[in-house]
DNA sequence: CTGAAAGCGCTTACAG
DNA sequence: CTGAAAGCGCTTACAG
């Protein structure tokens, strides 16, 4: 049978009001009745029912997330999306969720939005620190007020942060060059990687991204490909497809072409109109238009890290740490997902 | 402010007894109060909170599962990783999870295990319906009883199970091979299809995986791969190595294999003791031992089914149909990895 | 056919 | 420093 608070009350000839206090440190308790209580408790392996404690406890929490605004950046609807499925599940434990966004090009928008936040006194917080400096602003607030914090998407290293959830980076780089290794049928082949530049916004992982992927090549001993760099403002398509024009009649013509965030349906969408196969293109995450170009044939591999479930498990490490009062797993990577035309059917939709 | 049952017994002037009574279809109640309450309920938008309901609440479900025994069968210790995973948390929803094994290559254990936990009145049954006739029976008394059930890893068609987890079984046999075509730089490539006999057992997936992987050779137009079939009884290594034997001194030498099950980690031992390289190697299922070779580059591909995702969801399933009452997709596949030696650090473990 | 009351395992004032 | 009591939102007999 499972014991209760009563049943040690019962052991320890107290109330269970003093039991109670004992439990939450709450209250003077005379030192004696606290080990006598504390002993019984140790000795019948008392663990308390979550739902009675949930359903008695008035306390509310409160977490708030901070992440870009997803209405202007297709790949962060997929964290929203899981953050919210978490929102949801853990309402019912009175937690409740607060998400606000910045601007991904702005950074004061980031500033402003982490001190209002700050100031609203939420119980956990969960942010992408993407702005490294503010970020770090943000870290010492944050360790001062005591406030835990989640990182999710970017890692920054030596923090007292809850957790990290978010990719490898570098690895996921390394894997991509493999794949484009692996299609590597001639004697020499032309690798481009497309560099994304966007002055006003970090891009730091896409940088190890680069690294892990001419890291790869770098290692090969019977080296057939030659890496060229393309750094592009992908923001705006018509550079790209003009810096495009000149590599695809250059001498050096494309065997493959490696875009290192999501926006490589940019690409896609330039060798549809200009009628370019056979030419290996491999980018990231499962925006819609990128899943379109995939079973198309255009993209031939798609690198994915599970966004949806980074926010989820986001939101679910703070409820462990705030209600469960579960230690939890700092460093979280997610897996690399490797989709093709023939599996991307079975990654489409996020659940749990 | 969240309603509940105090306030609509309130508005609709009875008792919280009367709502009760409504809410579940027990007792009478005068068909007249019964519409005023059922209103009010839809009115206000009532959802119970279930923590309230699971604390009142005296009834214990019982959930029985079953599988082959994990103990002779490394695959089977995944989804029943994640079906005990499952079990712990609804355990605080007084749900009690029973799990029992059968002998894989006997289906008598089969039938006498279904017997007794049939005539153990559980209130949800879990189970791998690898023996296909007596699984109808199975399957007709459980209609007959009913009990919901839930088939994991093998599909019966028609059926009025809850739910289905597994694998799209040709759709992965099909990825297989697209993989295998990738590595293919070769004008002629000799592709073995192993295929493991189990005169006890079924292979009805494992043929379902062979046949996808020969479907994808046979659109290729510029087909540059010539197919064969290895038929041997894969559960005694000395007959599976004479076989490889036969196949790597004959003029056909193996460009690649490919091994339906997650039993590759045999021929895998094949190629390390005789030193074969470069031959591509592709298999099923994230076994310790596979893992390794997938490391030590003996095996290329792995191809993985989240196994305790399987097992876990078909928990779940059960337990959002007795206790949410909340309806349940029934036909769910599970996403097809695609594991490499440079992705597979982030597979290893199961988590939630 | 319906209501009043006890109880699930906790938390939270309040009284002493 | 400690206990008794009310209450969280439900379920479950019991009485009428």
């Amino acid at each position: 049978m499972k014991i209760g608070i009563k049943d040690i009350a019962k052991q320890a000839n107290v109330s269970i009001g003093t039991v109670d206090r004992v439990l939450h440190n709450r209250g003077e308790v005379a030192k004696s009745t606290r080990e006598q209580v504390l002993s019984i408790i140790d000795e019948l392996g008392y663990t308390p029912n979550l739902l009675a404690k949930s359903l008695a406890s008035k306390t509310k929490y409160t977490i708030s997330a901070l992440i870009p605004d997803p209405a202007s950046n297709a790949y962060w609807q997929k964290p929203f999306a899981g953050i919210k499925a978490a929102a949801v599940e853990i309402k019912k434990f009175n937690f409740e969720l607060q998400i606000a966004y910045f601007d991904y090009s702005n950074e004061n928008s980031f500033i402003k939005k982490t001190d209002e936040i700050l100031s609203s006194n939420p119980n956990g917080f969960i942010f992408a620190p993407v702005f490294y400096k503010s970020s770090l602003d943000v870290i010492e607030k944050c360790d001062q007020l005591e406030l835990p914090y989640v990182f999710i998407d970017v890692f920054i290293e030596n923090c007292k942060n809850l957790a990290y959830f978010g990719q490898n980076s570098a690895q996921s780089g390394y894997l991509a060059a493999r794949l484009m290794n692996l299609s590597i049928n001639q004697a020499v082949s032309h690798i481009y990687i497309v560099k994304p530049l966007n002055p006003s916004a970090p891009v730091y992982h896409l940088s190890l991204r680069e690294k892990g992927f001419t890291t790869y090549f770098s290692e090969q001993t019977s080296n057939q490909a030659i890496l060229h760099s393309l750094d592009v403002d992908i923001s705006s398509p018509a550079v790209l497809f003009e810096s495009l024009d000149t590599i695809f009649s250059s001498n050096h013509k494309p065997f493959g072409l490696f875009v290192a965030n999501s926006r490589v349906h940019l690409v896609a969408s330039y060798f549809e109109e200009n009628k370019i196969k056979n030419v290996v293109l491999i980018g990231y995450d499962l925006l819609q238009e990128n899943v379109e170009y995939l079973e198309k044939g255009i993209i031939q591999f798609l690198i994915c890290q599970k966004p949806e479930e980074q926010g989820y498990k986001s939101v679910f490490a703070l409820f462990t740490h705030l209600f469960l009062k579960d230690p939890v797993k700092k460093l979280n990577f997610s897996p690399i997902d490797i989709i093709m035309k023939e599996n991307i059917e079975y990654y489409k939709n996020f659940k749990i």
